[in-house]
DNA sequence: AACGAGGTTTAAATCGTTTTAGTTTTCTAA
DNA sequence: TTAGAAAACTAAAACGATTTAAACCTCGTT
């Protein structure tokens, strides 16, 4: 039960007869600009190395103010949407020197600002969330005590907070439309609540849009996360059961769409031929299924890629402040066969 | 550009006129035992909040020697197996005071120990593995050191080094016997490599087993990880055009399961009717689809308590030495319409 | 012999907390 | 009055790394 820490800067100091100064010095390869003898410095590596040495990050951070380390706050890690975002956050990460915690906030705004707080106690360099904050209030805190954040999925409009988003408005129209021109005409649209989520909001903007040009009817249903299969299930039984059943389904996220395909099973209607299915936000699973979903798909690598380097600019101080950013990354509009209106699977 | 630091202990200290030893005993709940007086008390946390004072975690864990964070290395957070894995540790850490930092180690062995590594040196209390080490070496000398850790998912015969994982042997052999007990004849398994890892090494023995208590021949592929798509796509098609294709296909992880369905699609050929096929491992969508797969469910949560258990009884030294810390869970046969041989879907 | 100039190395402060061993003050009892 | 206890609080060390200013050599030069 030895409480071991691991070997410290002065272990190896010690054992070489220099000061700790020296180690650290060489060690972080200042050694040359600071005149130490080629010899010590190759001896300090050996000993380093000899002893296994890893610098302890607490020390260190405390030191330097810094961690090394970026956080992540999604709603739900174990969605794929975001445990793929978390993946190439991570690999990014770990490519630049960062390490990554990855949080859940189960789209709780009181528990992402505990989350927030967690983090920032624990020092993090700086944090990508998907917020479900309906107020930008604590962003502009963040930003104004120079605290580096950039939004992912979701934003607040006419806020200068650095976002990367996709084109939620035009890839729900587009998807709409697709429907539309499948020869669908009674879309419905099954939302996820809170709808104020920008993200949403602008998905069903497009959803109406779509219909409008088309001098159709709007039918939107908001669902809460958390009890989207109960929802789910009884607005679809409700619509059947007063005979007011759409031709067509068009989910805003993965999560719903995953609720819709079950109960369209479960109640032995028939994709595409009875209804038709449009998903916001691609699944793998999409390609497999038989008929295979037409979905909307989000460049994920692309979104990770642009919050990483936004983030990183903000850490390193490189933001000229005269750059947008905020950023919004098209979609793809992936036509599979639950769309193909009067064929058969 | 102001490197702002937060509120610190002395920051309260100084503007209440006591010392900063005072506040720290008074807000880590000690006040009261060490005499601290109760209108003392008061102040202190009054003050703190208005402040709004978040400990430096750096500098708490540098004194105390540990992080009040777990790590959990799986081989990739974007495998659903794991992403539920991470969600419900992520759960139980943080109800338990605890952060949690999860890391992808792609199967590779070298890269898991850089990642071990790294984790200790950020000093995290404990972690919780899937390895993909061959040997049990790194986590006996782990254990030498007194650093917790448990395995889930795999472990290493005969080692007593605290794991997880499933009844492997047991789910395989009962998925192998369901589909002899359907009718199959010649089921074929797929196995990723390295097959050393014990719970595919035991899923294998478990398909062989059931086969030789029917006395029906056993045929095993291998698949590479990271290749597992093209892989399965030109073993199914070899089997295909050497007219030895199996009647049903026994695929030993999700990510063959995926594999193998998005191929059959691709050939068009039907489940079950010409080819039944069962899952280790479960998978939302599997349900959803049409016809539903067959699969072995792994008790995700149970797994994942009793990980965090085992860990945290190590951590706070709470290990009887006589206590047995190898856990082996029961799994459950799911059976859905992919196994149903002669039924069209 | 003294000086200065490099070339090497180090002392010491610092980051923010926790904790031990006190110290100071007040109070009680003889 | 004063020893001694009790109550309330504090000084200072420790954790391990980084960094700045300064110290220490060793020479060559005057």
């Amino acid at each position: 039960m030895s409480k071991k820490r691991g070997t410290s800067l002065d272990d190896i100091a010690k054992s070489l007869g220099v000061s700790r100064a020296l180690v650290s010095l060489v060690l972080n390869g200042k050694g040359e600009s600071h005149g130490i003898a080629p010899h010590t410095r190759e001896k300090v590596f050996e000993r380093a190395r000899e002893l296994n040495y890893r610098p302890n990050q607490f020390a260190r951070g405390l030191r330097l103010g810094k961690s090394s380390t970026l956080g992540l706050i999604v709603s739900d890690i174990s969605n794929p949407f975001y445990s793929h975002i978390s993946r190439y956050l991570e690999d990014l990460s770990e490519g630049n020197g960062y390490n990554l915690i990855t949080c859940s906030s189960d789209e709780n705004p009181e528990k992402e600002m505990r989350i927030i707080d967690m983090l920032k106690s624990r020092n993090v360099d700086g944090l990508i969330v998907s917020t479900s904050q309906n107020t930008p209030v604590p962003f502009l805190n963040l930003k104004a005590e120079g605290f580096p954040v950039v939004l992912i999925d979701r934003h607040f409009e006419g806020q200068n907070i650095c976002s990367v988003t996709v084109e939620n408005f035009e890839g729900a129209k587009n998807a709409v439309n697709h429907l539309l021109q499948m020869g669908y005409r009674s879309p419905v649209a099954l939302a996820i609540s809170p709808t104020h989520i920008s993200t949403i909001n602008n998905r069903i903007e497009g959803y109406k849009t779509a219909l409008k040009e088309a001098s159709l009817g709007a039918r939107i249903f908001e669902v809460e996360f958390a009890k989207r299969n109960e929802r789910v299930d009884s607005i679809l039984e409700m619509l059947f059961v007063t005979n007011q059943f759409p031709d067509s389904i068009f989910a805003m996220n993965n999560a719903l769409a995953a609720s819709v395909l079950a109960k369209l099973r479960g109640m032995g209607i028939s994709i595409p031929s009875e209804v038709g299915v449009v998903s916001f936000d691609n699944l793998d699973y999409f390609s497999i299924m038989h008929p295979g979903i037409t979905a909307v798909a989000q460049p994920i690598k692309s979104i990770c890629m642009a919050a990483f380097q936004l983030l990183t600019n903000q850490i390193d101080g490189m933001v000229h402040s005269t750059q947008n950013c905020i950023v919004s990354l098209p979609v793809d509009l992936i036509v599979r066969e639950s769309t193909l209106l009067n064929r058969k699977f």
